[in-house]
DNA sequence: ACCGATAGGAAACAATGTAACACTATCCGC
DNA sequence: GCGGATAGTGTTACATTGTTTCCTATCGGT
């Protein structure tokens, strides 16, 4: 059975991508929430510039472009301490293959992390995907070398389904 | 059936070491020999300072180690291209998730690389091992994503036998 | 001898990430 | 309301990781 998605894992090419950005927002002030932390305008900020798209973008880029709008230029510890925040948070997830961070589309359980990101060469979109059974069998192998697994981390490069089609 | 493995991903902690580079050594000069390449003294360099352990590396504490040895010190980008070269000829591996570079030790295919990295987090020592079943999870669940799949990479962090041991 | 491919030295730079310290804001218990 | 604890941010400087550019050398084939 190919296990249905309730929402596509790569959003269709012209989508709009307010909702996306919003939800993403609410969720974020949720989670602070229940941690008993803020949702800090420079957090929110750092935030919005991540959650602009579907792709990852790395920490200064983000400066960057948070520079751009705001006359004043922060220190790169200032999106660091954000981004910090953001990922314990779980509303934004890195992308270790590529130093870079991506905001995460969709409110799913993040202790443990069990997600495969998916990320485009093409056009360097990132979804994260559900994989119980390829998680069970990576501890299986781990086990099976008398590895005691805490965490694994699965990062997968190809095509999205628009760049595929497109190719 | 618990897939049996010729040698322990993980050596045990006082092994003979000695036998490991040697070898490592030894397939470098043939993958070297293969591409019309050479293991130049620079490579081989490198190369030891890479193996001498079963833990990852960093790119400039190979520069430091040569360092001490050489009285010389040479340039990063020289590191660097040596590392690309054992990169490509699939005697170095890199860990993306800690920048880091280790030896693979052992004789393996590499055109396709399915293979997971065990790295534990207590004494740094890394093993890869085959996860055919991982890696098939894997693509499943990016080609259910309407994702094409060409490389999939898989750090595992937890406690090497060993170290759950002493834990 | 000459050519293209392979290899590496030197200097500067680019990109990514942190440490240390000072200060303000907010919350909670009394 | 006061005082301490925790959370959050600014500023400066620094650390780590990786690259660009230009040039020189060496090797193998013709």
């Amino acid at each position: 059975m190919r296990r249905p998605q309730s929402a596509p894992p790569f959003p269709a090419p012209g989508h709009d991508h307010g909702p996306c950005v919003k939800e993403t927002l609410a969720r974020a002030a949720e989670a602070f929430e229940a941690n008993g932390l803020r949702l800090t305008p420079l957090r929110r900020r750092v935030l919005e510039e991540v959650a602009a798209s579907h792709h990852a973008i790395g920490a200064y880029e983000i400066l960057e472009r948070l520079a751009r709008k705001e006359t004043t230029r922060m220190a790169p510890i200032s999106v660091y301490r954000a981004l910090e925040a953001l990922l314990d948070a779980g509303v934004v997830h890195r992308l270790e293959s590529r130093n870079a961070y991506f905001a995460c589309h969709a409110r799913h359980d993040h202790s443990g992390a069990r997600r495969i990101v998916l990320a485009c060469e093409r056009c360097a979109t990132v979804a994260e995907v559900a994989a119980p059974v390829a998680f069970d069998a990576i501890d299986g192998a781990a086990s099976d070398a008398g590895f005691r697994s805490t965490r694994a981390l699965v990062e997968v490069a190809g095509l999205c389904t628009a760049c595929a089609a497109a190719a």
